[in-house]
DNA sequence: GCGATAACCGTACGGGCATACGGTTATCGG
DNA sequence: CCGATAACCGTATGCCCGTACGGTTATCGC
């Protein structure tokens, strides 16, 4: 959507139905025709992009599956997405952040936020709960937990990559990254996958 | 600041210079006497929040130091301050989230953003190069790598429980957050403070 | 006492925005 | 062919906001 973009290089304030309007080749009148408030138009480009990032996300692990992959090398894949690692996702990136700032006061947009990073959260503690079956992981770790901080450090990584990228670069913190959500996954992901431990 | 009430309670965009003035009970005039543009406002009021939030984690970290208590639980506490827990602190965080949506496609506030981001790493790195010399730390652990992650749950909890206190609560991410951080920290302060082994 | 600087006020202006509205063209089932 | 529904346009209106501006009162060094 052309929204998107809009937010994308230069900010949500920026976006009033006519420049809209223009930056998708359409009149005033016709985005009044699909959105009958801005409210709306705005509430359905948080969920499309949303619903973007996490199909990408979904796939991924469904690729996994089918594949029989290794749990924890999947589920580095499927966080990996919501880091703003390239152009593309960083201004995925940029969006739902913008997004997610103005939650804070419009209800709307916050149940999707609360409901986009609830469904997550209960895909990786199923994944976690998952690798038991299959000896990745210790029978006796509760999946919640687990789940709770990793995602918590794919959200804060996330945020530190994407300020590092423009602030004064140093060691990139997109290079650790990918280390640090190793490493947590390596403490839940304890053992090797059953299936695979000869190959 | 008035401006931060206003913030917190109505969100960014409710701020005007005229609501503002009104909340601080003096005129459209003064505030202008005081601030040249709206936006040298806002800039003002986000480092005044910042410097609040930064202040007590400093404050906590140099009583540490000054009763040579064990740096892991210092640091705890200091980045318990970072977390949404109590009214107050759910108050700066709304705040802060809010100033940092806007600092996507504002440089005068995102350069704040960043630098507190920077200057909190730093803080914690140092915190876990100082646990070496004290027997906390392994000796050939990485301050760097070890404060990205610490600082990057840190970032990510607070959005957690900021969302779960709004959200379907199940279990209560409030309190999982503490033992989560705790974890994190135990996998750094591995050893325990020498000149306290024995208390 | 007196100039100057700071604190303080109310209003007017100019601009931008969301939305309402009335109208025109296409599409298509029957 | 025809009615209706959808796609589509341009403009007018009413509101709110940031800022400029001219003016008034206090504070205080000298």
């Amino acid at each position: 959507m052309a929204v998107c973009e809009l937010i994308a290089d230069q900010g949500l304030d920026a976006v009033t139905v006519a420049r809209t309007a223009a930056a998708a080749g359409m009149s005033v009148g016709l985005v009044q025709h699909y959105f009958r408030t801005k409210d709306d138009m705005l509430l359905h480009a948080f969920k499309e992009v949303t619903a973007r990032i996490r199909g990408r996300a979904d796939e991924r692990i469904r690729g996994g599956i089918r594949h029989r992959r290794p749990i924890a090398e999947v589920l580095a894949e499927a966080l990996a997405e919501f880091l703003p690692l390239d152009e593309a996702r960083r201004t995925e990136f940029r969006v739902t952040r913008a997004f997610a700032g103005r939650a804070l006061d419009a209800p709307a947009l916050a149940e999707v936020d609360v409901e986009t990073a609830h469904r997550l959260r209960e895909d990786v503690a199923r994944a976690v709960h998952n690798g038991k079956e299959c000896g990745e992981v210790e029978e006796d770790l509760d999946p919640w937990p687990a789940a709770v901080r990793l995602t918590a450090v794919t959200e804060g990584l996330a945020m530190q990559v994407y300020r590092d990228a423009a602030g004064t670069e140093g060691v990139p913190a997109s290079e650790l990254a990918a280390s640090v959500v190793a490493a947590e996954l390596a403490a839940v992901f304890t053992g090797k996958c059953r299936q695979y431990a000869g190959n």
